[in-house]
This record gives C-alpha cells, structure tokens and sequence, in this order.
DNA sequence: AACAAGACCTGCATGC
DNA sequence: TGCATGCAGGTCTTGT
C-alpha cells in the first residue's frame, strides 16, 4: 500500500512514540516476512533506545543506541498502530514492540509482503535492501539535468522508469500515475523520448504531487491516532488513480480517465491532455 | 543490458 | 450462500 508520502506519514507518527524511548520488549510473533527474520531479532532489539527515526525511499530507519539500525518496510499490505492500552494481538499482528514512554507499536501485514532487518548503522546505505535506490525525490540528488541524464536512450515507458526505484526512489503506482496526470505526459512515451523542456516541469510537479500528499497524511494523523492509532492510512482524493471511466478534473479538458495495463500494473490517465 | 513477466501472500469485491 | 475469478498501492527473481 504505501509509497513515499505514506511512509513518511507513518515515519512521523511513530517518532513521538518510539524516538528517545527504549524498547522494553520485542515480541515477534513469527520467523518471517518476505524474508526470515535476522538473528536473534528479540534480543537484538530489547533494552535498545531508539535515537532517531529516519526514513530512505519507502523504508523507515530506527537508529538504536547499539548502533544497529532496524529496517523496516511496509510491503503492499503492512500497518503499523499504537497503541496505549494492551490488548490481545489480532491477525497478522507479526511484530510487537513495547516502549518505554508506554506506547505499543505494532507491525500488522496480512501479506507479508513487507520486511524487517537489522544492520550496523554506519553500513545502512550498503544495505542490500536500499544500495541500489536513487535520489530521493524531494532531496537535492535530484533534478531536471539528473533524470533528463537517466532517461536518455531508454526504450521504457515513462510510466515503467518512475517506477524504477533505481532512478528515483520512493514512487509507487498512484503518484507515478498522478505526477504524470499533472505534467500531461502520455504514459506510453518512451523515457528516451521526452524533452530536456517536458522532463525539466515534470521534476517540480513529482515534488509537488508528493508534497501535497505528505501534508494530507499530516493532517490525518490526529484523526487517526485519536480513533484506532492506525497510521498513515488517510482516505486521498487522487486526480486519476482509481478514477476509470470519471472526468478529467482538468478544468480546460472533456476527456475521461481510462485504465489500462503497463507491464502487469493499472495505469490510470486521462487520453485527452495526456499527450 | 534492457525490459517484461512471474513470483511471493492474503483479503476483498464482483459475478455466476 | 458458496465458489471462482480478478484485483490490490512493492520489489526480487527469472526469462526473453
């Protein structure tokens, strides 16, 4: 489920729970995710403080103070709640860490497409989960000169590179579909065939789209944490994403939004300014 | 090397 | 109601 924004979003909710405070208990409930489990994971995570809280692409990154950091990635499917009161685990409720400062965090993924590791701080970015990432999007790594650079000669749809997270890391199915709504930029060109001028507005608009969605997940925290502690979980209004056979909300266009596949996945556009 | 397709796993909406 | 089908926001592996 989450992308970029979303994982930011929950990044931002867990840091006044866990942030400072040291895991009193690590309780995991299973030998795997997607992949098993370090050694020792319990142990390796129990009486440790969380420094920091970071965030790199679509993972979040808990720097303890026995400088191993934890890896942590939602996968399609993974949530994470607070919680203050304990109650009993439900479903898919793999990973359980009680904080000092009283909070319950729990990892839920009926998927288990997601996946947890522990690493020496100072090798994180060696990682074989996070080496071969991009620029992150909203950092300085990346610009118009960059992609226009990474793009050159690619027979890809542009559709498919947004998605490579070895060119820029973070995007996922929606926003790629919602930036290049935004940009009016067919999702069938080529890569290689897009001006130095179309991929030069299509920079600022990938920063805005996440932006944008950043500051909703920000403003759906409270909401959240008031009901069911559930995080980054917030009900968007995207522009084309899930919108088939709706109007383009594009005020100068009458074209409707269509679906169609790209390499196994549902992309979402408008045919009509989306050229 | 570049790209597409398959795989992983469960839950949900849909249609018969 | 039950059952089959297709779909889901990620990403690693396999195949062309």
């Amino acid at each position: 489920m989450p992308e970029l924004p979303e994982v930011e979003t929950v990044r931002r909710g867990l840091e006044p729970a866990m942030a400072g405070f040291v895991i009193t208990q690590a309780d995991i409930r299973r030998p795997d995710l997607r992949w098993p489990f370090p050694a020792n994971m319990a142990a390796r995570l129990s009486g440790k403080k969380v420094e920091r809280l970071r965030r790199r692409s679509k993972y979040i990154l808990a720097d303890l103070d026995s400088r191993e950091t934890l890896i942590i990635h939602l996968g399609m499917s993974g949530r994470m709640l607070i919680e203050t009161i304990q109650t009993a685990p439900e479903k898919h409720d793999h990973v359980i860490l009680d904080m000092s400062g009283g909070a319950r965090i729990i990892f839920n993924d009926a998927r288990r497409f997601g996946a947890m590791d522990l690493c020496d701080t100072d090798s994180v970015e060696q990682h074989k989960m996070l080496a071969s990432l991009g620029p992150e999007p909203l950092g300085n790594h990346f610009d118009a000169d960059y992609l226009f650079a990474r793009f050159k000669n690619r027979k890809m749809p542009i559709k498919s590179a947004l998605l490579d997270q070895r060119i820029i890391a973070g995007l996922g199915n929606i926003y790629v579909c919602e930036a290049l709504w935004r940009a009016k930029i067919a999702p069938q060109t080529l890569a290689g065939d897009l001006s130095e001028q179309t991929v030069s507005e299509l920079v600022p608009i990938i920063r805005t789209v996440l932006q944008d969605a950043i500051k909703a997940g920000g403003s759906s925290l409270k909401d959240y944490r008031q009901t069911n502690g559930e995080l980054g979980y917030f009900q968007h209004s995207f522009a084309v994403y899930g919108r088939e056979n709706s109007p383009c909300q594009r005020p100068d266009c009458d074209g409707e939004i269509q679906r169609f596949a790209q390499s196994g996945r549902s992309t979402f556009h408008c045919p009509t300014c989306q050229q």
